[in-house]
DNA sequence: CAGTATCCGGCCGGATACTG
DNA sequence: CAGTATCCGGCCGGATACTG
């Protein structure tokens, strides 16, 4: 769980001014948690191996981390079946089922204004060069 | 801007299995984002220290980076007024405050489940404890 | 298969001091 | 005031090798 400590501790400091939604993006837009719950949404049930092919780029210990935290806050279910070899695995909950119409807004939201977020970025650049 | 070579990278590697919300979620929920947007959200145009009061625990140098992203991003204005002292204000822009629907989406996810995590990660903690 | 163990580099953010 | 310059520690994630 990378940066919960920091809002957690950011909170408690300040509590009248913190940003109400600081604790959910700790855990709903921590790394890599967001390509694991839509991987798992869009294609089911999957074994350990399934995600890590998937996903491409993530190593196995990260991916453990990962879904270790993911389950811990409800958002997946791990089912082991002690079988030879074994044979784990991952579906998505309820819970993490619930965040389908948030992640929809924000393709939403980005398909929408994402290339304004381009061009500003290449104007500011520009700006900046000369 | 933090985790954007991550996600990019990914994105380029495994085109096909991208997760869609990947660059959205650098742009809008990398670290200290949500309290910037928010505090210029809620209280309108500020200087930068009243905004560095507000959250409370940056330090000026993170202030101005993260800033200086959002800037770039459009998300935010900044103004220069050539006065001694300098004055700099800065306000949320027109697609900054094109997030305002679904950071209250956010808020209302968290005011439902957040409860539910918390009693998850109790039971997880449990569970892992005998 | 589904991980764990170890090592290691880089980067980010915090602390501190200083400036036009 | 609104930053910049420097230094520095910690942590996270990647690479690699190994296991029940």
């Amino acid at each position: 769980m990378p940066t919960k400590p920091t809002w957690t501790a950011r909170a408690s400091n300040v509590p009248e001014e913190a940003c109400p939604i600081g604790p959910v993006v700790d855990i709903v837009f921590s790394r890599w948690t967001t390509p694991i719950l839509w991987s798992l949404h869009e294609h089911g049930r999957q074994r350990f191996v399934e995600l890590e092919r998937r996903i491409g780029t993530i190593t196995p210990k990260v991916l453990t981390q990962r879904l270790r935290q993911l389950e811990r806050d409800g958002l997946i279910v791990r089912t082991y079946h002690p079988e030879v070899p074994p044979r784990v695995e991952y579906e998505i909950s309820d819970l993490g089922r619930s965040l389908a119409p948030l992640f929809a807004h924000l393709a939403t939201w980005a398909s929408t204004n994402l290339d304004t977020v381009e061009r500003s970025r290449h104007d500011y650049d520009a700006k900046s060069a000369r």
